[in-house]
RNA sequence: UGUCCGAUGGUGUAAUUGGCAACACGUCUGUCUCUGGAUCAGAAGAGUCUAGGUUCGAUUCCUAGUCGGACAACCA
C-alpha cells in the first residue's frame, strides 16, 4: 500500500472543532491519552464520497495523533446485507489509501455478548418483551409534540421477560410477533428514548452468523455499545445520531460499561449529484445509471472508474472541512482537486474528438516525420515520445473559423498557428460544403523551418493546435460526462416531484476520437491529458481492438467561457 | 406547538478563545507560455441572521426572537 504523504504544512494550521475535541482530551490525559477511532459502514450498498469524507477523517485524525482506527462493519439487519457489499467497502477503504491493519470486525462478532447486555437491562427492569404490533406501537408512540402511551407489556415481571426473550432466541415465534423494548420513558420529549425497540425477530440467514440467531439486535442496541467493547475514544458520526446520543448513554450507564464519546458532523453534500444510499441504489436497480461504478455517480467506485486518483479524493477531503452545519459543496471544487493531482502526473497526449482535415499542399506525400513530444511539462523526468506527423493531419472543428471574432487565437483563412511539437502552418484556402455550409477540409502550407526543436523555429505566434496524423491516429471510444443533474440540488424537489425528475438526459456522450497511436498499449486505470481537452482514464471496457477513455474533467477554458458569456 | 443542533463574502472553512474578519474554490484583471492548461502577480466581493444587553472594545459572552436542519422503521 502506498504511503500517505501527510499534507501537513510546518506552520500549525487551524483545528477543527473535533481535532480540539480531542487535543483538549489529550491534555487531561483522558483514556490514557489513547486515540482509538472507528470507520463503522453498514454492509448494504457501495461507499460514496461521503463516506470517503468520515472515511478520511477516521483514519486522519488517528494518524494525527498516532492512534488506531478499526473497520467495522455494522452488520445487524441480515435482510440487508450481503458478502458482495463488505468486499466492495473494504475495496475502497483500500483503495482510497487506508490501513485497518488487524482489526476488521463485525458487530455480528458481538451478537453473544450483546444478547447479554440486553439480560442485564431485562434483570434491572429497563427491558421488557412486548407483543404489540409494529403499527400499535407506532401509534402509542406519540408524536415529537404529544406524549407516548406505555405499552400493555410494560409491567410484564423480570421472570417473564426473561423466559420470553429466551424463546425468542429459541425460535419459538414468528417474526414480528414479539420484540424487545427498553424500558424508558413514554413521555420522553426525546423520541429515541420512547422504550425503542432494541431486539427484533428475524428468521432470516446472516451474511457471517448464518443461521444461528433468529433474533437481531436493532442498530441503536449495537453500535453504541460495539465502540464500546471496541474501546473506542473517539466514535465520529453524522449529524442524525446526535438525537440518539442520550439513547447510548442511558444504556451504556445501565449496561455499566466504558463510554466513548460521541462526536457528530455534517454530512457531505454535493452540488449536482444526489448522495443517500437509498437513491444511489435506486439509480442503478432502475438502470438509470450502468450500475454502482457508472462514472457519472459520486461512488467510491464511481469515481475510481472515472479516474479520480485516491490522492485527489484525500485532497479533497481535507479542503472541505469539517463542521456542524450543514453545507453543500459546489463540484467545481473536487473538480479543482483532480485537476490539480492529474496535472503533476498525467503524461500528455495528443487527441482529436471533432476532427477536420487539414491537408498540408507543400508536405511531401509520402513523408512521415517523428515529432519529439513532451509528455509533461511540469515533470521533465517524464521524458518525451515520439508522435507521427504526415500531410494530413486532423484538427478539432472548432479550432477553425472561416470568419473570427477578434480575439480568437486559432486557424483561419490566411492565419499561421502553431501545431503542436510540429511545424508553423498557415491556412491558405478551405472548402465548404455549399448546402450544409459545413467546413469540409483545410488547407494550408507548412513551414519547413519552423520545426519544434529549430533554431529558427521560436517565431512567435498566436494559437498552438493540437493534431494528430490521419493515417496514423487510432480510433478510440470517447465517453464524455456531464453533470448527472440538471439541478444543484435535486433532493430539494418541490410538490409531486422527485429527484428523478432532475436527470440530466444528456450526461453521457458517447463519442469517435482519434488518438495519437503512443496510448494504443494503454491499459485500464491509466490516465492521459489530451492536451489543450483535459483528462482521459482508459476504461474498463477497453480492450485491444478499442480503447475506450472517460472523460475525467475538462481543461480549464477560459476561451469557451468568454464565448459562453456571450 | 416538544427536544436537540446550527447561522461568517457566490461556495466551503478560519479568526491565536473579547482586540475593528483570514484562507481555499469560484469570479474578474494582467503576466508568461509551443496546451487560451499550468505558473506568477493582482482585484472585486462579507462587517459576521435580527434586536437588545455586558464591555473601552463582541463573529466570539448573556437574553429574546428569526430562519434552517434533525428526531415519530421491528432501517442504519
Amino acid at each position: 500500500m502506498e504511503e500517505i504523504k501527510s499534507k501537513e504544512e510546518p506552520q500549525a494550521r487551524s483545528l477543527n472543532f473535533i481535532e480540539e475535541i480531542i487535543e483538549e482530551d489529550l491534555k487531561h490525559g483522558k483514556n490514557g491519552s489513547r486515540i482509538h477511532t472507528r470507520f463503522p459502514p453498514e454492509p448494504n450498498g457501495y461507499l460514496h464520497i461521503g463516506h470517503a469524507k468520515s472515511i478520511c477523517l477516521n483514519f486522519g485524525l488517528a494518524k494525527k495523533y498516532q492512534g488506531k482506527t478499526n473497520l467495522r462493519f455494522d452488520d445487524t439487519n441480515p435482510v440487508k446485507e450481503e458478502v458482495e457489499y463488505v468486499d466492495s467497502i473494504k475495496e475502497d477503504v483500500r483503495w482510497l489509501g487506508f490501513d485497518w491493519e488487524d482489526r476488521e470486525f463485525y458487530a455480528s462478532d458481538y451478537f453473544e455478548q450483546l444478547y447479554e447486555f440486553a439480560l442485564i437491562l431485562i434483570r434491572k427492569g429497563k427491558a421488557y418483551v412486548c407483543d404489540q404490533t409494529a403499527e400499535e406501537m407506532s401509534e402509542s408512540r406519540g408524536t415529537p409534540t404529544r406524549p407516548g402511551k406505555d405499552s400493555p407489556y410494560r409491567n410484564r415481571a423480570i421472570d417473564e421477560n426473561l423466559e420470553l426473550f429466551s424463546k425468542m432466541r429459541a425460535g419459538e415465534f414468528a417474526d414480528g410477533a414479539k420484540v424487545l423494548r427498553a424500558r424508558i420513558d413514554m413521555a420522553s420529549p426525546i423520541m429515541h428514548m420512547r422504550d425503542p425497540v432494541i431486539y427484533r425477530i428475524l428468521h432470516t440467514s446472516h451474511h457471517r452468523t448464518r443461521d444461528s440467531w433468529c433474533i437481531y439486535p436493532m442498530y441503536d442496541f449495537a453500535h453504541g455499545q460495539s465502540d464500546s467493547i471496541e474501546n473506542i475514544t473517539h466514535s465520529i458520526c453524522t449529524l442524525e445520531f446526535e438525537v440518539h446520543r442520550p439513547l447510548y448513554d442511558w444504556l451504556i450507564h445501565e449496561i455499566g460499561i466504558y463510554a466513548p464519546r460521541q462526536i457528530e458532523f455534517a454530512r457531505l453534500n454535493l452540488s449536482y449529484t444526489v448522495m443517500s444510499k437509498r437513491k444511489l441504489l435506486e439509480l442503478v436497480q432502475e438502470k438509470l445509471v450502468r450500475g454502482w461504478d457508472d462514472p457519472r455517480l459520486p461512488t467510491i467506485c464511481g469515481l475510481r472508474r472515472r479516474g479520480y486518483t485516491p490522492e485527489a479524493i484525500r485532497n479533497f477531503a481535507d479542503i472541505i472541512g469539517v463542521a456542524k452545519r450543514d453545507s453543500v459543496i459546489d463540484i467545481s471544487l473536487l473538480e479543482f482537486c483532480i485537476r490539480e493531482d492529474l496535472n503533476k502526473k498525467a503524461l500528455r497526449v495528443m487527441g482529436v474528438l471533432n476532427p477536420l482535415k487539414i491537408v498540408l499542399d507543400n508536405y511531401p506525400d509520402d513523408l512521415v516525420e517523428e515529432m519529439e513530444a513532451a509528455n509533461n511539462p511540469e515533470d521533465p523526468s517524464a521524458g518525451s515520445r515520439k508522435v507521427l506527423f504526415s500531410k494530413e493531419l486532423y484538427i478539432e472543428q472548432e479550432d477553425f473559423m472561416e470568419d473570427p471574432p477578434a480575439k480568437f487565437f486559432r486557424l483561419a483563412p490566411g492565419r499561421e498557428v502553431r501545431l503542436r511539437s510540429a511545424y508553423i502552418v498557415k491556412c491558405e484556402s478551405f472548402t465548404k460544403d455549399p448546402v450544409s455550409g459545413k467546413i469540409l477540409e483545410v488547407h494550408c502550407s507548412y513551414d519547413p523551418g519552423s520545426k519544434s526543436g529549430m533554431p529558427e523555429s521560436n517565431r512567435k505566434v498566436k494559437g498552438t493546435l493540437h493534431w494528430v496524423s490521419v493515417k496514423h491516429a487510432i480510433k478510440a471510444e470517447i465517453r464524455l460526462y456531464d453533470r448527472l443533474f440538471r439541478v444543484e440540488n435535486p433532493d430539494n424537489a418541490e410538490e409531486g416531484k422527485t429527484y428523478k425528475d432532475f436527470l440530466n438526459t444528456d450526461s453521457l456522450e458517447i463519442k469517435t476520437g482519434y488518438i495519437e497511436p503512443s496510448v494504443q498499449s494503454a491499459t485500464p486505470g491509466q490516465k492521459f491529458q489530451f492536451e489543450r481537452l483535459g483528462y482521459y482514464c482508459v476504461d474498463y471496457d477497453s480492450n485491444p481492438e478499442t480503447l475506450v477513455f472517460n472523460c475525467i474533467v475538462p481543461l480549464r477554458d477560459s476561451w469557451a467561457k468568454k464565448e459562453k458569456a456571450k
